[in-house]
DNA sequence: GTCTATACCCAGATAGAC
DNA sequence: GTCTATCTGGGTATAGAC
């Protein structure tokens, strides 16, 4: 039941976020009652931890196998990687952050945003580093995948599925002012 | 008593967004019961419409004033709107988007919607439009200033009150890439 | 206009039977 | 391990006295 309840806890955690998934709607999908979350979890917090684990371990691995493959530019592995985190994370990111820091307890928090840090950020920045020699000089690159963060989070909201992400890295690429 | 309750509904609305403000917590500020609220409005999404119809009179305004002085760079035009939009919007504005969307009804969100265009993007799109022969050939104006927006919600957030926008300003002007 | 009282609903969490 | 029953506390909203 243990990982029963990780496994459909973390589909609604990535589909509605935090707060708005409750104990009760993560028990009445796998048929029992909603006290039986309490012999296996200390509360919805720990649970929420747990998946996290669970989750940034297995995005880690793909975000690096996808920068590290060759033979491709840029431009598409990080299309590529957005990809990849779209499909796990259909919703807005940004949400999730913001439940994040008003919902859980302190260190929750921080533990979640050091997780954060090495199985998401980590990759990207990786990737903008070895590829310094097509950047502008003045670049900062812990800025620049912050940048990217934001506009991935938007992204990853599940109210627009339609758009094309491609056209976003482009512009985040090149930006608006004539070069010249 | 209405003009009280909106004021106060306005302060707390922007700061914690939708859902996270409750109607006690409005009437406790003034130091009247919570049903007081439902002698003046119908229902607390009648109070958000009424508060964002306040707001948006004032935003398009002020916009509008910023965009159109003279003698001032595009790059600094764009730093002053935001500046003033993180003045009356001190909060994660995604995150209002998210709450607009799944707790108000229908019909109120389509409405409000339509402000957000008129008083808050409109004024962006004419800056950019103003400015067109700055900007690369192929720049789609309406999707560079949905960008923008999106860099901005993310800036409007009040956990990093520290940031400095002109820093991002920059990277969507010119982007990350060598220009070469 | 504002009050008290209250209805209703939905959370998260605990006690104790089985 | 899972159940029933229940506690506590938060929310929006309504009825009716004053």
């Amino acid at each position: 039941m243990y990982e029963e309840i990780l496994d459909v806890a973390e589909q609604l955690f990535m589909t509605q976020g935090y707060q708005a998934t409750s104990t009760r709607q993560i028990t009445q999908i796998l048929g029992v009652t909603q006290p039986t979350i309490y012999y296996h979890f200390k509360n919805k917090e720990d649970i929420y931890y747990q998946v996290m684990l669970r989750l940034s371990n297995d995005v880690e691995i793909n975000l690096k196998k996808i920068a590290n493959a060759s033979s491709s530019t840029l431009e598409i592995k990080l299309l590529e990687m957005v990809e990849f985190l779209k499909a796990k994370h259909p919703f807005n990111l940004f949400v999730m952050m913001h439940d994040i820091q008003h919902t859980v307890s302190k260190e929750t928090s921080m533990k979640l945003y050091q997780l954060f840090l090495k199985s998401y950020k980590s990759p990207f920045i990786q990737l903008l580093q070895e590829n310094k020699n097509h950047l502008r000089h003045s670049v900062d690159i812990d800025f620049a995948v912050s940048q990217l963060f934001i506009l991935m989070a938007a992204y990853l909201d599940s109210t627009d599925r339609s758009e094309d992400f491609s056209k976003r890295i482009y512009l985040y690429l090149h930006g608006i002012y004539q070069s010249e």
